[in-house]
RNA sequence: GGCCCGGUAGCUCAGUGAAUAGAGCAAUUGCCUUCUAAGCAAUAGGCCAUUGGUUUGAAUCCAAUCCGGGUCACCA
């Protein structure tokens, strides 16, 4: 048990006994006592103030009087302050806890608990290559994940691709019209930049019709319509549809370009999957739940043929599950995958990370589950996440102002390399230890930074100002478990015998008392789907270890006991630092 | 216009019912012959968008208003 659920479970006790009331647990406050008062942890007391019609002076005297006596090996003092009451956990309490976990790379960790959890995440187009909103994406999808492992749950890491539509038409016309018969391969270029530049090239020739169809009179609509590479981008979609060979297999193989693009990416930041679903094939499913919503009377077939979902009664519009033509809309595809999931694993959980663009179109999909009556309805929660901007506002490809994903990865490195070599502290590192270094650091700093703001809310990426490694950041942490690594290195590891030390430094106890909160960290962004509280956490605890290491020595401590309760403080900081930025998917070095 | 999300230091963000609102960056100033200075310490910086309400207690909850963003497609 935590020591916060131990405190409350203690005074509740207290409390029956002075008074003879029940209490419940979340009617108490307990938090760690603000650094300008004497104390650990501080009930706040004004909750019960008028249920037990007592002053807050004279109920915390008595509760602290009562905790002291009856539990003189835990509480060590009390103190009142206002409406507080202050309570000193003892050292022993605390070295113990230390001596108890200080070698357990798995603290925090909890074991299986049956539920199963799917995670979606990633989602990219196959028209172009990934972007800083991807990353963001990737690197939530990924640490939620792992988080939710730690965290007992089985999980399954999914990714729908992208794969067909109009926009991969665009591409694929582009490239007939343009390339030459060019490929990756040929220009040496990157599969899925590569294909990339096509749909730009696209997209700059629609432009160049479109202008040149109103210079001869037509209306801007009408432009638009009849521009002959749209139109062919129409047909080729038709053409796709119908099974054509020649557009299938041009089809087949720009996908394979851009897969063997993705390919190097993921690899590269660490996203993995368990399972791909291709929307080629997840297209048509869902017409199958489209009957049977009709059936239900949950949807309703209008006059032209189009089936909608009325939820206008929970608020929102009615919103189309079918076509006309009967063929498939975001929405029924949804709907299928949905269902196509959990026949496959019996999910408890189906979390879909996915960009708050789509909160309308996330809400609209489980309110449809939900009238269905299917039983994984609950367990859909979208996980949005806002849009990474720029200081001059949204990322847009027309303008090409979007930050290739790429592209600010090898930025990074080319940063993380300059600093180092100023530094000059790993000068006898292989290249290849080098380079693992640079990509280390460099990644440590791209995620983190995409990482500890709340997911929910937008972010800004100012280039000038992001790539720091200095401060709230990756490298700062990183830094500091080197920085242990290195003490621990030279004393030979630590010794397991008991440090024999009775009583703690402010500065060891504050690193203790923070260590202990690790479990209760993990578990609360499980709950609330957010590695931000992990971010910022890991970035306390280092913090709090920088302190602590600049004002008391570990290698020439007052006393043999004390080396060696510091050395366990070190480890222990050094395990969580490293299994936190883990549940972040960022590595931490040995050296830096 | 309806619905959803946001507005906290110059900038980027924590804090969502509790004590005098916190970090990082940027600014100013100290600290490397002692365990890694990618560090530490200090100074300065705030009408928590506005107004009203609930409460022993409000940045936090409620209402209204203002500002910014998203969405309301037979696009995905």
């Amino acid at each position: 048990m935590n020591i916060v659920n131990q405190i409350k479970s203690l005074v509740i006790k207290g409390l029956t006994d002075l008074y003879g009331q029940q209490f419940n647990e979340s009617e108490l406050t307990v938090s760690t006592t603000k650094p300008e008062f004497e104390g650990d942890y501080t009930l706040v007391l004004f909750s019960f103030v008028k249920q037990l019609k007592k002053s807050p002076e004279q109920l915390g005297k008595d509760i602290g009087e009562a905790l002291a006596k009856n539990n003189p090996d835990f509480f060590t003092g009390y103190n009142v302050i206002r409406g507080f009451l202050n309570l000193t956990i003892s050292d022993n309490y605390w070295i113990n806890f230390l001596q108890a976990n200080y070698e357990d790379e798995k603290f925090g960790s909890k074991p299986a608990n049956g539920r199963k959890v799917m995670v979606e995440y990633s989602s990219p187009n196959t028209n172009k290559p990934l972007h800083l909103g991807h990353l963001r994406n990737n690197f939530l999808g990924w640490s939620v994940a792992q988080i939710l492992k730690q965290n007992g749950y089985g999980v399954i890491k999914s990714c729908i691709v992208n794969d067909r539509g109009i926009h991969i038409c665009k591409s694929m016309i582009a490239w007939q019209l343009f390339a030459n018969g060019a490929t990756p391969g040929s220009t040496h270029t990157k599969g899925d930049h590569f294909v990339g530049e096509y749909y730009v090239k696209f997209n700059d020739e629609y432009k160049r019709q479109v202008g040149e169809l109103m210079a001869l009179g037509k209306t801007k609509d009408e432009a638009e319509k009849e521009a002959p590479i749209m139109k062919g981008t129409q047909q080729m979609l038709l053409d796709w549809e119908a099974g054509k060979p020649e557009v299938t297999n041009l089809w087949k193989k720009m996908n394979g370009w851009v897969y063997e693009g993705f390919e190097v990416t993921y690899k590269r930041i660490g996203s993995d999957f368990n399972i791909m679903y291709y929307e080629s094939d997840t297209y048509l499913l869902g017409k199958q739940s489209v009957e049977e919503g009709l059936a239900k009377g949950v949807f309703i077939k209008k006059e032209d043929g189009s089936v909608w979902a009325d939820l206008t009664d929970l608020g929102l519009d009615e919103k189309l599950v079918l076509r006309k033509d009967g063929t498939s809309v975001y929405m029924t595809q949804d709907l299928g995958l949905a269902q196509n999931k959990y026949e496959q694993f019996h999910y408890d959980e189906s979390i879909y990370v996915i960009g708050d663009e789509q909160n309308y179109h996330m809400k609209a999909l489980k309110l449809i589950l939900k009238k269905m009556n299917k039983p994984y309805a609950d367990g859909v929660y979208h996980l949005s996440y806002g849009m990474v901007e720029l200081p001059t506002g949204r990322m847009k490809s027309r303008e090409g102002t979007v930050v290739d994903a790429d592209d600010i990865i090898e930025e990074m490195v080319n940063v993380a390399k300059k600093k180092t070599e100023e530094l000059g502290k790993v000068k006898d590192f292989t290249g290849e230890e080098l380079i693992g270094l640079y990509d280390t650091i460099a990644l440590g700093a791209l995620k983190f930074f995409l990482l500890r703001v709340d997911p929910k809310k937008r972010m800004i990426f100012n280039p000038e100002e992001s790539i720091d490694f200095h401060g709230f950041t990756g490298p700062f942490v990183q830094y500091t478990h080197a920085r242990i690594k290195s003490i621990l290195r030279k004393q030979s590891g630590v010794g397991s015998r008991e440090s024999g030390v009775s009583s703690l430094l402010k500065l060891e106890k504050d690193l203790i008392i923070l260590l202990e909160q690790y479990p209760t960290i993990i578990e609360q962004a499980a709950i609330e789907h957010n590695p931000s509280v992990i971010a910022i956490y890991v970035f306390i605890l280092a913090k709090s270890f920088n302190t602590f290491y600049t004002e008391h020595s570990v290698m020439n401590a007052e006393s043999e006991e004390k080396k060696q309760l510091r050395l366990k403080l070190s480890a222990m900081t050094a395990n969580v630092i490293a299994s936190g930025m883990g549940l972040l998917g960022i590595k931490v070095p040995e050296r830096m």
